[in-house]
DNA sequence: AAGAACGATGTAACCGCTTACATATTACAA
DNA sequence: TTGTAATATGTAAGCGGTTACATCGTTCTT
């Protein structure tokens, strides 16, 4: 590999000279800038990221850490970070956390050693501590769809409540009486916003119950069997606002083995927007998020 | 941050037993190492990545690079890469080529500056000059579901052809006379060799004809055209073997369309065995690849 | 025309760690 | 007891950059 004295030699200048010219600081003799140049194009020289990094300079890497890669909801949001990451000359590292803070504090305490420049958590149990002490060492930190606690960072998030209010409206408007709403675990804040949404709408409805809500866990599975349960407490309910769509695809799954058909006598309505509510059958109904723009 | 010299300092011996401690090398009278473990303890010392890299050890990063992450054939791979490279402490590096050479290019650029200690591709379009140059700098490789060039750097496929012709047999297993195939871009050694499998099968077949085959680009649109395209030419079709588990569903789609049933009339058969396929409706059948174990 | 201010470049210390080599201590064989 | 091998630890030279500081030749000010 060849290094920076390499350039040095062939242009006959100095090693501080052929910094100055690589990062363009400093006043340098522009004939003097040619001839380094043209070393450098001679030898394709590339500077050391990793010695650069030693010398403090910014490293260009930014770690993504989030719950799992196979849910869509989170490739999208990778895709889309790892997209403008690149256009800006960074990359991303990846961390599967699995929604475990243990893992999380492990990615952490990894790659805060690999001097990673910066952090993206689209987790939800990261814990503040975690976060205080990023936050002490000036890392920078961007928190993803996650209740901002009282440190000053970067926080995107998405209107939960009022998305969830306009999926239940539509519901409503489309001659819905009776919906029950599955809601993920309460412990994400998305999910307790979107609840909030749907208690908010649907609350004032006559013959509302707060045994129209069953929990799930995010995924097709307890979506799946949350409407099963709801259908033998409710046989009668007409609609159903599921707080994602992997839920919402495994409601579509109970109705279809019931024979209930969809959406004629119950529609469904998901949140999220991700790819895969195109390929179900009926097409599923969602309130889209900007995934990949969030990312 | 907590260096060696501090570490070095508080247990009163030298950078250097401090290193030799650390790294469980060359001999060092156990009460120092004690001592020095003690302080490390204290000190919360971690050793520097960056410095270790610089010095001359691996930064423990690997790089990734696959088409789309959106793809959930390769979200689940990146998921196993992941998982086996975390438990190994080694962090991963995202990249999506989108099959495009030259986005790989500046990958392995940009990723050669930063002391990665290896690829895994898995993306199809690499440049053997590419590959070439990272073998000659000793950057070890694997390359997945991809040809093998001459060179010899590890390589993983599964048994395409073979899977291919498992497929089709099924489908004859279960009544079909004429089956179609949608294949995959046949740039892509794995659409080739699913293509070779299916001809295998097919080809003895009574009534066998090249016009059972449409050409897709792995993904549920060409899945969906392709179909059409083959009912219009053969409407008597009574089984279709996709080249992966998207086009396959984009078949479902066109079938349903036409108000074909699925699978009393016509059986679909994909090929990958990603998740997506169980959220269908039929549940599709697939050759599964042990997509994930591959990683 | 002398001194200030500036531009261009070189020197060398430093980032934090590894490691070859040197030194010192101890043990063991002859 | 002395030479030698083995053990334990320190010294210092990198790894490949960045950058504060020093140096030196110019141009500007008055």
């Amino acid at each position: 590999m060849t290094t920076m004295r390499d350039v040095a030699r062939l242009s006959g200048v100095s090693v501080a000279t052929v910094s100055r010219v690589m990062n363009q600081k400093d006043s340098v003799n522009p004939k003097t800038a040619e001839l380094v140049m043209k070393a450098v194009e001679q030898l394709q020289y590339e500077p050391n990221a990793v010695a650069q990094g030693l010398a403090g300079k910014k490293m260009g890497i930014i770690a993504l850490i989030l719950p799992d890669i196979l849910n869509p909801f989170f490739s999208a949001l990778a895709r889309g970070v790892e997209d403008v990451a690149h256009t800006e000359g960074l990359t991303v590292i990846l961390g599967n956390s699995d929604n475990l803070s243990l893992k999380e504090h492990s990615y952490i305490k990894a790659l805060k050693k690999k001097h990673v420049d910066g952090f993206i958590f689209a987790s939800n149990t990261i814990r503040d501590e975690d976060v205080e002490a990023l936050r002490n060492d000036g890392i920078p930190i961007v928190l993803l769809d996650r209740g901002l606690n009282s440190e000053s960072c970067a926080v995107i998030r998405s209107k939960n409540r009022h998305g969830a209010k306009i999926a239940v409206q539509h519901l409503i408007q489309q001659g819905c009486q009776r919906i029950a709403h599955i809601y993920g675990p309460q412990e994400f804040i998305t999910a307790r916003e979107r609840l909030l949404g749907y208690e908010e709408v649907v609350g004032g409805l006559n013959g509302y119950s707060p045994s129209l809500m069953v929990s799930g866990q995010f995924d097709i599975e307890s979506g799946l069997k949350g409407v099963e349960e709801m259908l033998a407490r409710h046989p009668d309910i007409d609609g159903i606002f599921a707080g994602n769509d992997l839920m919402a695809i495994g409601a579509l799954k109970a109705l279809r083995k019931r024979g209930i058909p969809v959406p004629e006598q119950v529609k469904v309505c998901g949140f999220d927007g991700i790819a895969l509510t195109e390929i179900t059958e009926p097409v599923l109904t969602t309130v889209a998020q900007p995934i990949y723009e969030m990312g």
